[in-house]
DNA sequence: CGAACCATTGATGAGGCTCAAAACTCGTGG
DNA sequence: CCACGAGTTTTGAGCCTCATCAATGGTTCG
């Protein structure tokens, strides 16, 4: 069941070298920096597979350089909560830090590379990143908070608009196009994060998108009228057309 | 707005003597003791007091003693979702370790005590406690996972029995009687925390009672059939009488 | 004793889930 | 190159859970 979820790959390019390939200094980047001056094993994933399972031993805090991760937890019976998608700039495996086994999936949604960070190098590197293991694990907090205000006060539209808005953002600080949002998850696991199901995600976006909002085409998202989004979000009803 | 939301008591009393009082080792002992070598202010609310708003600047953590508290995030425009009820042995304001300002409000829900302790301190502190601070970072974190999970995947008997049994637990590990809760809350809270309306908590509350598995009155909850309660969460549709 | 506040219960309706079917994408192999 | 099949997305129809609105009774506190 415990198969080797990852590969080892070569070890880091120079570590000047990594920089180069970056047209803008990112949120990323300060990270990364820190993160190069211990060489990190370096690891790449294909698409749908995992670079852990909850209950695995943990050796190793995952530093995500590139792709798309979806992190979920099971419950006994078998029902699945994806928690959060994580990109470039995440560290996977924070929420166990103090426990010698994970405690959550974590899925590769398209081919991604990670920096692995053992435990013990990491004792190494403290004190200098360990204010912002704390400052990160202090971030997710704040985030999951954010996810259940919304998922518990705001209706599908809105949760929805409210997804597309914050993968705009995040898209922004990574120097992506905010306007042109490639999906990496399917509709059903993006009705899992937002509590709803696939068709009533699809139908959202089908609104969203007969309102002129956004254009939809498959996994490609296109948004046209971020204030109009804005507007869903803040619940006043458009009465549009 | 920011009235000064606590008043200043006493000095802790001595370091031996705050343990005779305790009839069991609980689980929250450890790190009182360990927070009693720097001796803590102590600082005593009142019924619906607040602790600190969110945006109010950030001094200190406050370790609960006795009490129970509600944390709370706000929307912009208004929305409130309940994020947690903490009691003895847990910490308030550790989601916001890394920055300047609080990211929540915090409420006693009844009379509460809590022992401060202030950021230049902590620093003292370190690293006996740094390790400590991260786990309960940590742990808030897969909490908050499984909340979402429940939240999300379960209907509305189902969230209210989970929260009972929570309780019930954390009771336990208090050393508190498990079958006999004193709720802290108010139904609209209970409702605001598990994502349902307060009406539907109280129908969910008689249903149980009316299937012999607890009985209500008011906020004095006795669990009679924790088996049974466990069957309904476990999504086995009770056939009974 | 009155005034809030809180809890309970009922009636009604809407939002979103379930079930179902069809169109679309994509990788594979004939 | 096209056909096939699995997985995904879209759309529709009907139903069910839970939110909403409303009324009553209980409790606490001034």
């Amino acid at each position: 069941m415990f198969q080797n979820a990852i590969s080892i790959q070569a070890a880091p390019r120079g570590h000047a070298g990594g920089w180069s390939e970056d047209r803008q200094q990112h949120a990323a980047s300060v990270l990364e920096s820190l993160l190069l001056r211990w060489p990190p094993r370096v690891h790449r994933l294909e698409p749908r597979q995992a670079l852990f399972h909850a209950g695995q031993p943990r050796h190793s805090l995952y530093y995500v350089r590139s792709g798309c991760f979806k992190t979920s937890v099971l419950s006994e019976d078998g029902r699945e909560k994806i928690t959060g998608f994580r990109m470039r700039g995440d560290l996977l495996g924070l929420d166990s830090v103090d426990m010698p086994a994970h405690a959550c999936d974590a899925l590769a949604l398209d081919a991604a590379e990670v920096w692995e960070l053992p435990c013990a190098r990491l004792q190494d590197m403290l004190p200098e990143i360990q204010s912002r293991v704390t400052a990160m694990l202090a971030g997710e907090i704040r985030r999951d908070w954010r996810w259940m205000l919304a998922v518990g006060t705001l209706g599908a539209d809105q949760r929805v608009v409210a997804f597309l808005l914050d993968l705009s953002a995040r898209f922004a600080t990574l120097g992506l196009d905010p306007a042109l949002l490639q999906l990496r998850m399917t509709r059903a696991e993006l009705g899992n994060f937002l509590s709803l199901t696939l068709e009533t995600v699809t139908r959202a976006l089908s609104r969203m998108q007969a309102r002129g909002m956004i254009e939809v085409c498959g996994r490609r998202i296109r948004i046209v009228d971020e204030a109009g989004l804005r507007a869903v979000l803040a619940g006043e009803d458009a009465r549009c057309h």
